[in-house]
DNA sequence: AACGCGCCCTGTCCGC
DNA sequence: TGCGGACAGGGCGCGT
């Protein structure tokens, strides 16, 4: 669910609610969105008396960053939430994953419906190793159009799918796949490798303009989507593609059209997008 | 080695 | 009202 906007919101609201707090204890209720080598003895072990020194994002991940270079990622895989424990909305959270007990008197929560989220522990040592898995930040400076074109010169995939590929471009998920498509005027079908200089250009500012309006709105909610208060996003009213099948496209009037690629949709303008 | 597929799990919605 | 099926923002492991 929550892609790099979502991630970014989240880690904006937590770094005024839990950065300077130490971590007293953490409860671990449902073990299995733990990553491997990690169980919730451990996980107590890691960061019981740990101070919270900041909050990153790589990617769609949350990154924890504990005294002595520790750091927690949490990936929100499709229904996870961050949400802080004094929130009002807090009560209503039905699948508590993980609960970080703080010095503040109240826990940080993790929760997750699917339990498809994940966490995993990193040191200053291994920390580099994982972060060098994950492609190009797709708001960094060096995110240029140049460098989209030549990392999608080696695929054949649709490019849809290559956008969803974390190990290229890292952050994207499937809405912002249709939308920054949509807006640059490039069919979902077309293979990576085939966009054209000026296409790859269009791309790289349509993934930049539509990731930096949805984090300005404070994400997407569809469905399950919380910020770190629990409340909604807004950026849903903003979609001009993804999940609008039928509706006439904004630019044209032409009805969008849903196709499936690699089991997931895909939304576009059949006149607009080449 | 790049790629697509099935699967993980729960909730919701829609048609019958 | 109940039930079965489709579908959902992600990512991993597998076979080809």
């Amino acid at each position: 669910m929550p892609e790099l906007p979502e991630a970014e919101t989240i880690v904006r609201d937590l770094r005024s609610r839990v950065v300077g707090r130490r971590v007293e204890r953490v409860e671990v209720p449902r073990p299995d969105i733990l990553g491997p080598g990690l169980d919730p003895a451990r996980m107590d072990e890691v960061l019981r008396g740990r101070r919270l020194d900041g909050v990153e994002r790589r990617g769609k991940n949350v990154v924890l960053v504990l005294e002595g270079g520790i750091r927690l990622m949490v990936n929100l895989g499709m229904t996870g939430r961050l949400v802080a424990g004094d929130s009002p909305r807090a009560a209503e959270l039905r699948h508590i994953a993980v609960l970080f007990h703080l010095d503040h008197g109240h826990p940080l929560l993790f929760d997750d419906a699917r339990r498809f989220g994940r966490m995993d522990v990193h040191t200053a040592e291994t920390w580099p190793g994982r972060d060098a898995e994950l492609g190009i930040e797709p708001l960094s400076d060096s995110f240029d159009a140049d460098t989209l074109y030549r990392l999608s010169r080696t695929s054949r995939s649709p490019i849809r799918n290559w956008l969803l590929d974390q190990t290229r471009v890292a952050g994207v998920g499937n809405i912002y796949a249709s939308e920054a498509l949509f807006r640059a005027g490039v069919r979902p079908q077309r293979p990576a490798n085939k966009l054209t200089k000026a296409e790859a250009a269009r791309l790289r500012d349509a993934l930049r303009d539509v990731l930096q309006e949805a984090i300005t709105a404070r994400g997407t909610t569809l469905n399950d989507y919380r910020d770190a208060a629990g409340e909604t996003g807004g950026f849903q009213f903003a979609l001009r593609a993804y999940g609008r099948e039928n509706d006439p496209c904004g630019a044209c009037g032409t009805p969008i059209k849903r196709i499936v690629l690699s089991n997931r949709s895909a939304f576009y303008c059949p006149r607009c997008q080449k």
